[in-house]
RNA sequence: GUGGGUGUAGCUCAGGUGGUAGAGCAGCGGACUGUGGAUCCGCGAGUCGGGGGUUCAAGUCCCCUCACCCACCCCA
């Protein structure tokens, strides 16, 4: 016990049941995406640490919680902290973005930051979601929140707030950010001492402080300093929300904490225990991809959620999926009839769950079906196997019924 | 990163002012040698997270360390 070695700080490991639950989470949320038109990327778990500089160097992100490591030739590889910029790098570098116009991609998977782990916050942590390259409709924008909202839905989760924001592009958002430093200008000494940091290096995440934040209450509007496009933009996405009876409400304060977005950004949260708890964030990142190296402006939009957070949220609702197929457990309760079961052991493919209990008798094998909930027990020991049957037990009932032991294979084998 | 809490059998936890560990649940066995989930009976040595110190003696005091949890921060 002295030399027992224990897993990393902030990591999990996920064991039945819990890890079976989180399989059928991850299938559905991969249906949900598929039957839309989305296609899985699986990008590597490093990737040359150059690639995440470029989110921001005044990111948290960035700045204080990646996992840089140096590799056996000197190279500077980092754990992803994220997944959009490498579906981007990945995108770029398969040249996608110039074989066609429009590109859907979905993705779960780990991404490591290096925070200190509380509930729901871990250092290696499962992020799902859609990344679609390729277009700057505001449709785009729509479908990603609508997407976003359907996975969650789709578990039957209803309490969810979407806070919306726009925070401008190229041409107005640097004109907020004046009108904002001078806002913040008369305040610098008030404010938190992040805040002051900030203040210099990315004024706008100001706005998004907690400590701050009723400070900040007159502060100028990302919205009010809109170009044209953008301002058309967000209201074109708000009158789409409006119309498919997506409920949000526009957040002034709403900023992100990675520095590649522009026009959309958006935050969905959920209510646990009281509190609202972020499930998953997204927006616009049209630069993104320069950023990275294209050659050409290749407009993106996407949204990210956490997995051990949709988990959390699903065991508070108790909406946590359970297994749908029938799980049958099989009891050969002698030798001969173990035997006899080999070869169809062998050669089964089957559609229900199939359990074999080798070395139980009735009564051990029937309470190991209890625990492990099973729904029909087949057990068939010599008695039946002088009459070439098989019993059939029913769990919830306790009714029994007799099948030909010829036709087992064909039984477990059925839906 | 800052502040605080917790860490005792598989699980949830009890263990005033230090004297070498208990309960419930689970599990296992039996009553029921081929029939589960009920009931009854029996079965618990776990280096009290790890290391060091104080002491005749520490789960109980001190120091260090690890892990988890809460708030802040951040975000998924």
């Amino acid at each position: 016990m002295a030399d027992k070695l224990f897993k990393p700080r902030g990591t999990q490991d996920f064991l039945p049941p819990m890890s079976d639950t989180l399989e059928l989470i991850k299938a559905k949320i991969a249906d949900t995406f598929r039957s839309l038109g989305y296609h899985l990327i699986e990008t590597p778990i490093f990737e040359h640490t150059e690639l995440f500089l470029r989110l921001g160097e005044a990111t948290d992100i960035v700045q204080k919680e990646m996992y840089t490591f140096k590799d056996r030739k000197g190279r500077s590889l980092t754990l992803r902290p994220e997944i959009t910029a490498p579906v981007v790098r990945a995108l770029l570098e398969a040249n996608l973005h110039k074989t066609s116009d429009l590109k859907r991609f979905y993705y779960i998977g780990p991404i490591f930051r290096y925070e200190k782990p509380q509930k729901g916050r871990y250092r290696q942590a499962h992020q799902f979601g859609i990344e679609v390259l390729g277009s700057s409709s505001p449709f785009i924008d729509f479908e990603v929140i609508s997407v976003a909202m359907k996975v969650y839905e789709s578990f039957g989760l209803k309490d969810l707030k979407v806070s919306l924001n726009s925070i401008g592009c190229k041409v107005c958002r640097p004109r907020y950010r004046e009108a904002l430093l001078e806002y913040l200008s008369g305040k610098v000494h008030e404010l938190c001492d992040d805040c002051k940091v900030r203040y210099k290096r990315n004024p706008l995440r100001v706005l998004d402080c907690k400590v701050d934040r009723d400070k900040l209450r007159d502060a100028p509007k990302p919205i009010d300093y809109l170009c044209d496009d953008c301002r058309a933009h967000f209201n074109h996405l708000k009158g789409l929300l409006d119309k498919a009876g997506v409920p949000y409400e526009v957040d002034h304060h709403l900023v992100r904490g990675l520095d590649y977005y522009n026009r959309t950004v958006f935050e969905i949260r959920a209510n646990l225990a009281g509190k609202y708890l972020e499930l998953a964030g997204g927006g616009r990142y049209d630069y993104l991809a320069q950023e990275i190296g294209a050659d050409e402006e290749v407009p993106g939009c996407g949204f990210a959620g956490g997995l051990e957070r949709l988990y959390m949220i699903l065991e508070e609702a108790g909406a946590l999926p359970e297994r749908s197929v029938p799980l049958v457990v099989v009891l050969p309760l002698s030798e001969r009839a173990r035997e006899n079961f080999v070869a169809i052991f062998r050669e089964l493919r089957p559609k229900k769950v199939i359990s074999v209990a080798w070395d139980l008798n009735l009564r051990k094998g029937l309470r190991y079906a209890n625990r492990l909930g099973a729904d029909e027990v087949i057990f068939f020991g010599d008695r039946e196997l002088e009459k070439g049957i098989a019993v059939i037990r029913d769990m919830k009932t306790g009714d029994q019924r007799e099948i030909q032991f010829r036709d087992l294979k064909a039984y477990l084998e059925s839906g």
